[in-house]
DNA sequence: ACGGTACGGTGAACACTGTTAGCGAGAGGG
DNA sequence: CCCTCTCGCTAACAGTGTTCACCGTACCGT
């Protein structure tokens, strides 16, 4: 189906975004400059105009490739576990998470630390992300049925509500409430870990992350689903 | 004691600093230009290096004003509550740090949302931020003495112990655990919010931001301190 | 009050950056 | 086999951070 034209220019297209992000890790996000990346590539500067319609446009379709990347890391996690196991799969999937942004802390800077580009290439894989975190606070629902706290501010159940009526999510309010919480922890923690900003209180966060987790699974009366790593 | 000449130096130092600050909220962090910022200033590029060595070096330093001005501002909302309400001045200082937060999305994306800067200069404010909760942390134990789960991880204890002995905190390890914790909680929050990725969940996030504050302090046995806003 | 000095600012220059225009060679498809 | 169209090039423009040599003027000590 394609011509040969269109796989050898694919592969420098990759090519291209490979050594952009070769670039990224090494020197941050200011280190990202097309006429470096064009003579890591072997070309001239102009010549990438073939391949990008601009430089903000080559991080915006990185940034894609990024959220798609650990979209499929974070599937995976899902997947190595038997779908009955929703607890276990949740756990896996947040140390999936931070595992990935310890990993690659330019890389989570850039998807998870600035305000979304104008131009937003990221709201795919955004949207994606969240469907992951959505089917599993599905599952943890259906399988758990966890104790949700009553008595929620209506302007917070209004919002909840239209997001689970947009996402077909099965969980009633309270329980979307409870693991928001939780995602928020978890991004929170993972957040200041990549950041720094946690290095002169906690030099190793490992155990803090786990001890998060260890505590939102008893929260939801599944403390048994938790093991140690 | 200032000389004529000082006192014209820092004002202009500080009139620099502050178109810095104006491009940098209106343009975002690559809007901030040596040679706009001289522009605006009514100087040539090279003037300026006669107050800062170098680009980098002035963002540094306004780094270090920007946590000065966050931290007064906590220091501002925690005193104008009475020493002994401990849990409102705490639910005070979050608050307040949510509405800084939100008031200046680039400023925090500087000061948050990014790994530190080599040189680093924010690395006093950070300190002094780090001093305001661990003293709300010592202020909050010592006036209420919530209950504080047993069974730490040791690596995770071993930490926490160091950071109390070199802070002088009274509060024993485990609820200081239970405190970061909390600061975990409202910094990711707050992160989510500002950087625009709860937007399609929670178009408005203070409902969320005030349950957070709510839960705690019901965690800690002070659900009495908290009021609506 | 005067002379020396150090400070503050300027213009030119260098090495970069993103981006556009025009051109040429070579591979692909008819 | 020829036409075409894609690709990469060079040249150029505007803008960036930074350094250098220079100069006027405000200050300071005598």
């Amino acid at each position: 189906m394609a011509t040969r034209r269109e796989r050898v220019r694919a592969e420098t297209a990759a090519q291209i975004k490979d050594v952009a992000r070769r670039h990224l890790v090494t020197g941050g996000p200011g280190a990202v400059s097309l006429r470096a990346i064009a003579r890591d590539v072997g070309m001239t500067a102009p010549g990438l105009y073939r391949y990008f319609p601009s430089l903000d446009d080559l991080v915006r379709t990185l940034v894609g490739d990024l959220y798609d990347e650990l979209d499929a890391c974070l599937a995976r996690a899902r997947d190595a576990l038997p779908a009955e196991a929703a607890g276990e799969r949740a756990i896996a999937v947040c140390r999936a998470f931070r595992a990935w942004s310890v990993a690659h802390p330019a890389e989570f800077g850039l998807l998870f630390g600035s305000p979304p580009l104008s131009g937003d290439t990221g709201a795919l894989g955004r949207q994606r992300l969240g469907g992951i975190f959505a089917t599993l606070f599905a599952d943890l629902w259906t399988r758990y049925r966890f104790p949700v706290p009553a008595g929620l501010d209506p302007g917070l159940a209004a919002q909840l509500d239209a997001w689970r009526a947009s996402t077909g999510t099965a969980a009633p309010t309270g329980a979307i409430g409870v693991l928001l919480g939780g995602w928020v922890r978890v991004y929170g923690l993972v957040a200041l870990e990549v950041f720094g900003h946690l290095r002169f209180v906690l030099p190793d966060p490992e155990p803090l992350f786990e001890e998060t987790l260890r505590e939102f699974a008893e929260l939801l009366g599944i403390g048994e689903a938790y093991r140690r790593p």
